[in-house]
DNA sequence: CTGAAAGCGCTTACAG
DNA sequence: CTGAAAGCGCTTACAG
């Protein structure tokens, strides 16, 4: 008891005395790297799993140039919508991480400033990166292209040479809305948000592509962008409740959380008189007396790919540039 | 533009070769510790901040048995109102560790597994830790301690020799409970969550002290525990409606929600049959068409002073065992 | 199959 | 005030 405070934590050399070998052996050992004697292997080994030896990870960093580490990017968000959203993607990669000896440096960023991410890449902290949410023309992932570090976004870019994994978020809405058109809905207006993130702009392109694809014609009176406020999105609501629309379709729960709230003040029922969807699920819609159809995207799963793939890019393997996950289409009482 | 690809990068014998001194007086400069004139130090500076010179993490970190890095230790949550906290407090967190050139990395736990920690622990790959749950008899904490990591808690944890930082529950609880029943509240019943956790104990503590200072009696039969389910609330809800109480406090938003729902289902309008009050506030409690009494806390401020405190303590600054952050208490509709 | 040695890129007592 | 040298704890070509 006395002296443990004062033991030296072990080093791979401390190991190669107590068994008569070098540390060069005992490091071949460890790592199954070089020829090694099984019987001298399994010595070792032995040794190890009784005294519980773990090496230095800053000293495996300095020799082989590798840090173990990966830095997931988060942007700083607020909303009950968003939230959940990076802390469930969080929890794939780590997911992922965690099973391939890798820890997950998290980064938060509001703005433009690169200098934690200069800092973090200039010093070597992390062997690749995953940027968890993406805008048309994207700064941070031009920034690291040009850095040359290792990187996977969650989201489309928009630019060919840069891995990318996302939902299909485009092909989701497009046959969410061919599905609401087939239920006889005739005119559906959509309300956006942020029309600088790229999943706002592929899920608009899901609901022209579905327009096309069934001959309607696209009525730009009736798409609304870039309604990031409540009020916004009520005066949205103002708007179109003049113009003869009977289906809302929401860019996410955000929206639809005040599309609903709304449309309850004025008096209007769903789906009697307005039906709704949502083109992403949370449990923000599992709040009102009428569920609501929405598109469910397994989020958990997005970032357990993006992390496996950017762990296979950085051991060199040869992965896809672009990854499109699956979605289920919810139908429920709100576009009955 | 053709060997740029090639260039190795800068290391600090570079900058020493071209400014014509030795790799410790480089080191010496950028460090800013041991003697150094003023002259040279500026000259270096100049070099480095032109040249933009990044010291290798590992080999400080080697050299100085010192990372740079802290882990928070996160639970694996799923609700509306507990990912947003953990998140939150998460944001408060990075912000400080960035300010002093800290990097944050992520433990999710999801049991009693200290596997990952351990590795952590063992690889030094972090220089302390910060445990943002905690339960009674806390298991993590305990396993922290006895590895000598330096850490600090998110929340009490019964034990004298921790650091720990936490919003006073016990104290705000206390505060709520007497101004209601300052405000004419005869018969409160209690609806708690999971009383493993620490902050419902704290919470619990509060309402039994404010009916102590007030000279009533606790009436253990309108005192509901570990409602951990929706199921549970509701038959809580149920069976207190036989039970003559005037009003509902709820340990947090997730039960408060359930509450609420299963009153108008019930038809019972708040405040006028029953009263609401929750121990925590998030936008969770936004969303219905009466306002909630609640507690509101600082999130951010608290990850802010748990990190702030373990950085202090690392570097063994003295820091005060428990620190408790203030709140506010929001006197809304439903207590009117 | 195994070991001695050099190296990864820093820091820091020790001399001067 | 500054430099040469040793050291942090690993890995890995190079010999044997």
């Amino acid at each position: 008891m006395a002296n443990e405070n004062i033991e030296k934590v072990m080093t791979i050399h401390d190991v190669a005395r107590e068994l008569g070998v070098s540390a060069s052996t005992v490091s071949r050992a460890i790592s199954g790297k070089g020829r090694i004697g099984e019987a001298t292997r399994k010595r070792i080994q032995a040794y190890i799993d009784e005294h519980g030896f773990y090496p230095n990870a800053a000293a495996q960093s300095l020799a082989q140039a590798k840090t173990n580490n990966i830095a997931i990017i988060l942007p700083e968000v607020k909303t009950l919508v968003d939230m959940p959203f990076f802390h469930t993607c969080m929890y794939g990669v780590e997911e992922v991480a965690q099973a391939n000896d890798y820890d997950i440096i998290v980064i938060i960023t509001n703005g433009k400033d690169t200098k934690n991410l200069e800092r973090i890449i200039m010093n070597r902290k992390v062997d690749g990166m995953i940027l968890t949410r993406t805008y048309e023309n994207d700064f941070f992932a031009k920034f690291l292209k040009e850095h040359q570090v290792p990187f996977v976004t969650v989201g489309k870019t928009g630019e060919a040479d840069m891995i990318q994994v996302d939902h299909d978020n485009a092909g989701a809405c497009r046959e969410l809305v061919t599905v609401l058109f087939s239920k006889g809905i005739k005119k559906m207006a959509y309300l956006g948000g942020n029309m600088e993130q790229m999943v706002n702009i592929s899920r608009l392109e899901g609901y022209v592509a579905a327009h096309k694809r069934t001959k309607r014609e696209i009525n730009e009176d009736i798409i609304y962008k870039n309604l990031t406020t409540k009020v916004l999105v009520e005066k949205a609501v103002e708007d179109l409740l003049l113009r003869d629309v009977d289906c809302i379709l929401c860019e996410d729960d955000f929206i639809c959380d005040e599309v609903v709230r709304k449309l309850a003040r004025e008096g209007i029922k769903i789906p009697e008189q307005m039906k709704v969807a949502s083109c992403h699920y949370s449990r923000v819609l599992d709040n009102y007396p009428v569920t609501i159809t929405s598109l469910k995207f397994d989020i958990v799963e997005l970032g357990r790919r993006a992390c496996q793939i950017l762990l296979d890019s950085i051991n060199n393997k040869i992965v896809p540039d672009m990854t499109l996950l699956d979605y289920e289409i919810i139908l429920k009482e709100s576009t009955k």
